[in-house]
DNA sequence: ACCCAGGTGGCCC
DNA sequence: GGGCCACATGGG
């Protein structure tokens, strides 16, 4: 994947609680449009704890509209960012500095965050060494015949026991380019229809013939 | 006119 | 534990 798409050098965003708030709007919406509502937000005022605690629901709710789901996100950034600053006093080093899989249930208990959502913004705004398992790591991998199990749980466990096997000294980059360049290549060959024969992978599929979400045609 | 996107929670069984 | 549904804009 590295040789095909290149270095995906994720999360673009200017700091790690903008990585938050885009780990929000970009649950089930393309990147494209949630660009759209973090610049709405940043033209509004600058994009940190307070300011965005200090919009009124409605103003929050038009300003973030473009990524979609906009009541419901705006419900969901204001979860987030109240448990925030009540735990935490609103700092990133701060939060960061729990261990990461308790943070990881604390996340989980905020209204909006599952665990993609709680997983990236481990990865890509805290540093954690966590995998994100989304639809396309399922969908490509199970197509492969890499994985086998549809339980978000044990496919971030294979993944994280492979990439640190493979190169113990890289973890978080290596994870973070893994995730990257598997949505890279799920956009590009690997959609619910399956059109996987120009997919740079299609030499290592093991399986054929599998027809169901995670099938091959 | 479809199909889909860097998911999640609620409800039902 | 799974299966179905609402949530909504914007691009191919």
């Amino acid at each position: 994947m590295l040789n095909a798409f290149g270095k995906q050098n994720w999360w673009p965003a200017d700091s790690p609680f903008e990585v938050i708030i885009g780990a929000i709007l970009t649950q089930q919406t393309s990147w494209k449009n949630v660009e759209k509502a973090i610049s709405n937000l940043k033209n509004k005022k600058e994009v940190n704890p307070e300011s965005i605690n200090n919009l009124d629901s409605e103003e929050l709710e038009s300003l973030i509209k473009p990524s979609g789901f906009y009541r419901i996100k705006a419900k969901r950034l204001k979860n987030f960012i109240t448990y925030f600053i009540k735990t935490y006093n609103g700092k990133v080093k701060t939060m960061s500095e729990v261990d990461s899989m308790n943070l990881r249930k604390e996340l989980l208990n905020i209204k909006g965050i599952g665990k993609e959502t709680a997983d990236s913004i481990l990865l890509y705004a805290l540093n954690k060494d966590i995998f994100v398992v989304d639809n396309y790591t399922k969908r490509i991998f199970y197509r492969l015949g890499v994985i086998e199990t549809n339980d978000y749980e044990q496919i971030r466990e294979i993944f994280e026991a492979g990439l640190k096997e493979q190169d113990k000294n890289n973890t978080i980059y290596n994870f973070k380019e893994m995730h990257a360049l598997t949505v890279e290549l799920g956009k590009t060959y690997c959609r619910k229809n399956p059109i996987c024969i120009k997919c740079p992978l299609v030499s290592m599929c093991k399986k054929k013939g599998v027809k169901n979400e995670y099938g091959w045609n």
